[in-house]
DNA sequence: ATGAAAGCGCTAACAG
DNA sequence: CTGTTAGCGCTTTCAT
């Protein structure tokens, strides 16, 4: 069924003219005078004619519309992305199809396969957590399907790429830390294989170094499924409060690893930062309000979702094969709250 | 540009049979031999053939699609409600489409035409805050495109609705606050247009009424926009804070005014529950870590998605017209914490 | 049991 | 400048 007005068949008969002399005047076509182009427009316009998008795209092979792959849209990081991405695709009479791996690498391959499927004509993503290889992402890529990688990248894939700048936000996170005075600073991230955890770590890594705090393995925890299971925190969380030297302070690299720390920290009945600091990546704009309010390092989402979705249309419509890519690195702020409090003002209890 | 696979033809090509039968094959018909099937299924899923849906839905003028409406998907309790629809549309082989309305009405009546017009199978929709006028529904509802709504419904359209019980979230939330010793309890809501409001305003009149508080109009504030700019939330506060007779309680109808609301209360410097007590509908997960823990009225985001969408695809695949339509009412649920503690055990400061 | 042919709505090469 | 025709990939009569 189709809910919606007419065809150009209905035009073509209704103005005696021939389907093609009609498909050319709406498209502006310099083969058809002006008069024609007149009058179809104006029969079109007064009869609401729109174009059916499914026969465009089955007859072009292209559907102006772009593919999202993200782990999750309940996620203000993300769903702050996802508001980016269409201010700018809508503007370009994009339509967007947006779908979730939930950090699975299967869910992830069915995803790309749905979106290519439905021949979008090109394609943002997010690495999933557990996701090692990018073969299903290879494989169309050399079939030419645009893709622009944000927020987690592969270096596999020469493409156009925009992230946060990683290494900063760990280093920034973990040196304010330590001017505030902690030194056994604990690190929870998800799995190394992704780029977000790890150019974070390196930040987390170089700004120990630099204080001559020693990079202690036990003191760091990896969430093989980025956080999604609560237990991977508890169990995080536990390993590092039953250490001889018990950290006092925590720096963790993602909104659901942030807020969970949180939350069981508090089940856990410790003062933050008495007993233990936090800080931590996210873009809950309830940062301010938590209790005790949270240092946060927070990603510029909407501006990462319209840099990327600009790269993706330029892509999509290069008239030339396009093979100088950049990798745009936005920064990330931090703001620093009571849950990180110096050492020697610390608030009132 | 196909990035997928090979077609009907190519199968017909390979092995030596013409498409129709190739088609009626893959479909599984009568007319077709066992032997033909199995070879025909067999070199499909060698190849992984896979249907293009465009063209099917060309054919078809089905998409195996549906279509949601919501105001903003940043917001925890759409992402739930989206989460709860992909999980019943997926199993039931439908791809979702999601539009965002960000309260505008107009902005509903494209994402609703656009919908329509990519041909979506049905509708999942939750009103936005400005929308007085539903003829934009009403019209396809007409033309046959089943429709349901969740969340803020249309009583001018006759068809499956799923709601939460906001008259009685309403009325447990101001109960909770008479019981804890609040009298003057304000309330900040969007305008009673929309259901949600309504509702929620009935049961907080309700429980007033029956504890013999007068329901005072000073103290309700309508926010024009839902709460959707930060302005609207904080005339109304200052308004009520301003009065000679200031509310000692606040009972917000949306996640964006609860928050916002908090958020604002720190601002002003304000003591809650002590200054002032706040109970909000909100789905956060961070409830019980906020400055104070908030009592929230919370609603199942999840399962209203899944029903909302079990009844649509109900409607989709109905052999005969439906006229028998369901309003399906969930319980919300409250959670009492620090933010509404009884005046008579507040919270050390 | 299989195939030829038409057509969903649109575009575009090719004629006229 | 306008029209005829073919075809995107698929389904579906209607032959054979």
């Amino acid at each position: 069924m189709n809910f919606s007005s007419i065809t150009i068949k209905d035009i073509a008969a209704a103005l005696n003219l021939s389907v093609s002399t009609v498909s050319k005047a709406l498209r502006d076509s310099y083969e058809i005078s002006e008069g024609t182009k007149k009058l179809v427009n104006d029969y079109a316009a007064q009869h609401n004619y729109r174009p059916n998008p499914t026969a465009q795209s089955l007859k072009q092979g292209r559907s102006q519309s772009i593919g999202i792959v993200v782990s999750t849209i309940d996620n203000q990081f993300f769903s702050q992305v996802i508001n980016g991405i269409e201010s700018v695709a809508y503007e370009a009479g994009f339509n967007v199809i947006i779908t979730q791996t939930h950090e699975s690498y299967s869910l992830e391959v069915n995803s790309v396969k749905h979106l290519a499927h439905h021949s979008v004509d090109g394609l943002l993503i997010s690495l999933s957590t557990e996701t090692q290889d990018v073969e299903h992402l290879k494989e169309l890529h050399r079939q030419g399907l645009p893709i622009v990688f944000f927020d987690r990248v592969s270096d596999e894939i020469e493409t156009h790429k925009v992230i946060a700048d990683n290494f900063n936000g760990g280093y920034n996170a973990t040196l304010h830390l330590l001017n505030a005075g902690y030194k056994r600073i604990a690190h929870i991230t998800g799995p190394l294989n992704i780029s977000i955890a790890k150019e974070r770590f390196e930040g987390y890594a170089k700004a120990l170094k630099q204080a001559g705090v020693p990079v202690d393995k036990s003191l760091i925890k990896y969430c093989a499924h980025g956080g999604r299971d609560v237990a991977e925190i508890e169990n995080a969380l536990n390993e590092l409060l039953a250490l001889q030297d018990k950290p006092d302070a925590i720096f963790t690299t993602s909104d659901r690893i942030t807020t969970l720390t949180l939350s069981l920290l508090h089940q856990l009945k410790l003062n933050i930062p008495r007993q233990i600091a936090l800080v931590g990546y996210t873009n809950t704009t309830l940062a301010g309000v938590l209790n005790p309010s949270l240092s946060a390092v927070s990603q510029p989402g909407f501006e990462m979702g319209q840099k990327a979705t600009q790269k993706l249309l330029e892509l999509i419509l290069a008239k030339m094969p396009v093979d100088k890519f950049e990798t745009l690195v936005l920064p990330t702020q931090l703001t620093t709250r009571d849950s990180t409090a110096p050492k020697n003002a610390w608030p009132k209890v």
